[in-house]
This record gives structure tokens, sequence and C-alpha cells, in this order.
DNA sequence: CGGTGCATTGAAACCCGTCAAGGGGGGTGG
DNA sequence: CCACCCCCCTTGACGGGTTTCAATGCACCG
């Protein structure tokens, strides 16, 4: 886990070769099954810059076609916290289709290399007005993000650093898993140990002692920038309930 | 802090003389500046009874008239997760606003004898298309629901037990006032400190502890059912970025 | 080849959970 | 009016989980 591989390194922009689009994953391709839009615009964003800082007024929602970025609050005293982890597919600033003219909380940033494409708030609200297969599409992201919010507040608040690893790992196989991105029990894994200790309330020094222990515990493999998961049930009995929120 | 002083009381349920309408909070009263709408019902609920289950499909949204509520989980080792306390003014069950026919994830509890008023979801969604008091109302609901979610990940995950409970009532403080249920520095605290600790990711004995410490350093002080504070800026300068978040 | 970023590890301090016991107030029943 | 019980607050001791601080090593890069 030295140093992440450019695992998502073929960023493609064009709506025809994106990945996502294939699988029917973005309304802005004509593999998707309910209301076509346009993209406003898709930019390429370095590893670590920012994309939306806080207290902007969106006017557009994102969605991220390849690469990891996060939604995060820095602190007085400069600690930072992770909000959500986004990974492609994923629609974020989904509080401008909700309530426009609302400056975001909280900032969004690249982990990797990322490319993201946004559309006319207008465009996407329509969604919600189409036919059923559009609307269940919009519904699933914003009901998700929720979800994940929810979730994250159980995890921090009632489990110990190896149920929260355990949880946190099964939850990004899980999504991963719903965007093709998983392999063989294989995800591309990106994320230096302080944002895992960033999002999980933990220290880096802890996770790295954590996921030790999970790692010679037979329940997962680490290679760099990449996760094998060996025994999914071993991390499911260590995070119980993990299930019902993912 | 022995026994909860049932201060919310005189819990009227009639419109006329509702205390949230005549500060203009509640949109079925003439106070309030916007679009009135007419509730479809009122149910007075008795301390610890459920409001709504989870799993179920809201067919309304809801306004708690007097008294405090909890949305919390429920793990599978009993253990549970409260993940946002209702004050009077309050509406919840929000999501049923946005995402009409899908089921709550979480389920809702009263912690005293509370008031709760219902409006039919189409009615309370007008809202959002009409006058900019309404809008405002119905925008700040839902924004300051998000924003208390977001603020509890950040407590929970990058604060220890004394900023987590600075944090926390210099919260209820802010929020309220707002409701004009602040006097004079004293709020009503029908809490169990089983409830702040099951919010706050403690066991009941630490917080315990902590409140003591904060009795002792002169920041606080408890009554039954009452919590006076005396030094907000102590608090602050526990919670480093608190005024940030609220 | 020095420098930077990140993973790794150890030792010590400390925060917090766990367990257990005691106490006080309000209610109920005698 | 008292006895009793239940719920909740309170407190202490102990052990373990985490943080903190510090040092090392490895890979990559200029």
């Amino acid at each position: 886990m030295q140093t992440a591989a450019r695992i998502s390194n073929g960023t493609s922009l064009a709506c025809d070769r994106c990945a996502l689009g294939a699988s029917g994953d973005c309304p802005a391709t004509s593999q998707f099954q309910g209301l076509q839009l346009r993209r406003v615009s898709a930019k390429q964003i370095s590893a670590g810059a920012e994309i939306f800082p806080s207290n902007e007024t969106p006017t557009t929602v994102a969605i991220i076609q390849s690469g990891w970025a996060i939604q995060y609050a820095r602190l007085l005293g400069g600690e930072r916290q992770i909000l959500t982890f986004l990974i492609p597919g994923d629609v974020f600033d989904q509080d401008a289709v909700i309530l426009p003219q609302t400056p975001n909380l909280f900032a969004f940033k690249a982990l990797t290399e990322a490319a993201v494409c946004h559309f006319a708030i207008e465009d996407y609200r329509q969604l919600f007005q189409a036919d059923v297969r559009s609307r269940r599409f919009a519904k699933r992201q914003l009901r998700r993000h929720q979800a994940l919010m929810a979730k994250h507040v159980i995890d921090i608040g009632r489990r110990r650093a190896l149920g929260r690893l355990a949880g946190f790992l099964l939850e990004l196989r899980q999504r991963l898993t719903e965007r093709n991105l998983m392999h063989d029990e294989l995800m591309p894994f990106p994320l230096r140990q302080e944002d895992v200790a960033d999002a999980l309330g933990l220290t880096h020094a802890h996770v790295n002692r954590t996921l030790k222990h999970l790692r010679e515990s037979g329940a997962i493999q680490t290679l760099p920038g990449i996760l094998r998961i060996l025994d999914p049930a071993a991390l499911a009995a260590l995070a119980p309930g993990e299930a019902l929120l993912v």
C-alpha cells in the first residue's frame, strides 16, 4: 500500500467511451434507461485539487466519472473530518437539486486524478418528474447519500476501530460492486491510511495497526493501491448489522 | 437532574393556543408569514412511545409541537445510536417531501410526553413553490437537518468526550434559542445521561464524569430537568469551531 | 543522492469502557 | 405513614483500547 497505483488512468472524458455510460449509470449517455441529459461541462481534475470550496453556491450538479474524491470539513485546529468518499458514478453536490441557491457547507476535493461532469441543476431536477427509471436513478442517488451519512454516524458512534474498519471496507465493497469496479474481491484502494483515519475518527497510526490486525487474521490482503477481501464473512462478523445499513 | 420535571406540561393541541404558532414557526397558524396549511391530524404521544417505526412508508410530514423526541437506530447487539434530537418546532420525516413512497430508514420515538401534528405531504411540498417566506421556512428546516447530521459526524469523529459534550450543549442552546425556549441561559433538559451517551458515542458512566467536570469547572449547572449554561465561552473553547457548524 | 511522502512500529500516557456498588427520588401498595 | 421497588444519577477501581510522540524504513522523484 506504499504507493497508489494509478488505477483510474484511462480517464476518458468522452461520453461514448465512458465506463459509467456503458453500464447505464449516467443520464448523459444513450445507454441510460430514462431521460437523456446533456452535460454542461467535463473537467479533468488533478489529485489533491479542490473541486468545490465550501461556502460557494453551486450552479450545477456533478457526477464523478472516474477517480475518487471526498467531501470534508476542516476544523479550526487543522483537523480534517471526511464526511463521505465519492467513487465513480456518485452524484454529489446534490443539495443544489433540492435547495437551489444555498451555499455548500463543506468542501469537495479530489483524492486521485479524477474526471467530473456537470449538469445544469434545472436539467437534473427534471429527472424527478420524468419516467420511472429516471426517477429511480435520481432518488436512489439522493437516498444513498443520506443513508451513508446516517451509517457513518452509527459506525463511528457505536463501533470501535476494528468494527469501524470492517464496516467501512464492506461498505466500499458494496458500493464498488454496484459500479462494476470489484473483480475477484479485488478493489481499487487509492486511500492513504490518513484518509481512512480522518473518515473513521481514528489516528493514522491506529488505522495502520488495525489494518495489520485484519491482514494477519487473514481477512484482507493489501497491495499498493489495491485491497483484496479474503474473508467477507469475517469482516461482517466484526461489524454486526452492517448489511442492514448498506 | 435526578428526575425530569415535566416542563412541557401544557401541551396545547389547539393551533390558536400553540406556542409554535405564536412565534410564527408553524405553517398551520395565521401568524405564519406564508402559505397556510391545514394539519391532517394532531396526536398526543406519551413518553417512550414510538412515533414512527422504521421501514414504514410515511404519508405525512410531521412537526413536533411540544416535547422532545429522537431519531435512532438499534443495532443487532441491542446498542442504540441516536441520530438526532427533535425539539418543539422541528419538522421531521422530511425525506417524505423529497422522496415520496420510500420507507423510513430509522425509527422515531418520543422521549417526553409530546404533541405531534401532521401535514399531507402534497400540502407541505407546496411550501417549496410558494412565496419567499414559505420557501425559506421549508428550506431552512431541510437544510438544518442535513447540517446537524454532518455536524454530528464531525463531533463524534474529531472530538473527545469533553469537546463532544460542550459542542452538543452549545448546539442545543442555539436551537432552543431559535425556538424561544432559552431564558436566562436556562434550558429544559429532559434527557437522561444514557440518551446523551447514545447520541455522542460514549457510555452513560463517562457522560456522567464529563458532566461532573463541566459542573465543577463552573461551565454549567444542572437541576432536575433543567440545565443552566454559566459560561458559554468556556464551552466554546472546549469545542473549537462549533460556532461555524451550528 | 538528498528529500519528500507514506507505511510501519514501539513505548508511554491517557482517555474511556467495563464492572460493580451505593444512593436518592417518586411511585405504589399496604 | 411507612416499606418497598424501580429508575436514574453517582462514584470508584481496573483494564484495555487509542492517542501521542518518536524513530525507522521503503519507494519514488527531482
